[in-house]
DNA sequence: CAAAGGATGGCCT
DNA sequence: GGCCATCCTTTGG
């Protein structure tokens, strides 16, 4: 089964692809191994749009991600190896979990052979399960919609901080209902932010709202027609 | 020692 | 939805 284009994307998203030939095989609700994720980030990542991540007493539904690599100037791990990367350039299957905006954390799921460098970052997701200890961590007042809606939100739903990176997540992964998914450019990042390699699920209302880095070069114009 | 990197919450239209 | 203020950690020089 080969994977194709199916329509014309919005501005956001180049275009809408089918759910990948091999998630075919796995039954949902089957636990994702490490070989599922010992393969390329830039593959791995669609393929785990619809899974259920679970972590500390809540489960979420992956509706967005983002895939990095040591060859992407846009990654930690593209200047080589540091204390902080480390755990990038590790085996696949365990949490890399980075601080940012010196108040939140975000969380990727390390992916390729061991020693490359690559690591698909959990951007948005819908909790399925633990609704109430989501909610505990992230405030009473906040919205269903906005529980795991966004990678610094999606960590603080599940429980995770600074000591969970280089947790390994090999049985805390399982595949999801078959699902649609569409590639479109990065957001919150200034280099490199066309490369399409942000995933989501077309039309999830737990997909976070695309913003464009304000620093990032202007987007070119010779792709898809305006938004509108 | 200086620079770069990044998401969220609140408030207003 | 758009615009604005917020800040610590890591890395390069």
């Amino acid at each position: 089964m080969k994977r194709r284009p199916e329509n014309e994307g919005r501005a956001e998203h180049g275009s809408v692809e089918r759910v990948p030939a091999e998630l075919d095989t796995v039954k949902p609700g089957r636990l994702l191994d490490r070989s599922f994720f010992a393969r390329d980030s830039v593959v791995v990542a669609p393929e785990l749009l619809g899974c259920i991540v679970t972590a500390n007493g809540v489960s979420v539904r992956l509706t967005e991600v983002e895939a990095y690599r040591e060859d992407d100037p846009a990654s930690h791990s593209f200047r080589g190896r540091t204390p902080r990367t480390a755990v990038m350039f590790g085996p696949a299957g365990f949490l890399y979990v980075y601080f940012t905006y010196g108040m939140h954390y975000c969380a990727n799921l390390v992916c390729g052979e061991d020693g490359a460098g690559a690591a698909v970052l959990l951007r948005a997701g819908e909790v399925i399960d633990g609704e109430p200890i989501a909610r505990g961590r992230r405030g009473e007042t906040v919205k269903d919609r906005d529980l795991a809606r966004g990678p610094a939100r999606l960590a603080q739903a599940l429980g995770w901080g600074r000591e969970d990176n280089g947790r390994d997540m090999v049985g805390a992964v399982r595949a999801g209902e078959p699902t649609l998914w569409a590639a479109g450019p990065r957001t919150g990042i200034t280099k490199a932010a066309d490369t399409p390699w942000r995933f989501a699920i077309p039309g999830d209302r737990f997909v976070s709202p695309y913003k464009r880095h304000p620093k990032a070069p202007a987007a070119e114009q010779d792709q898809a027609p305006p938004a509108k």
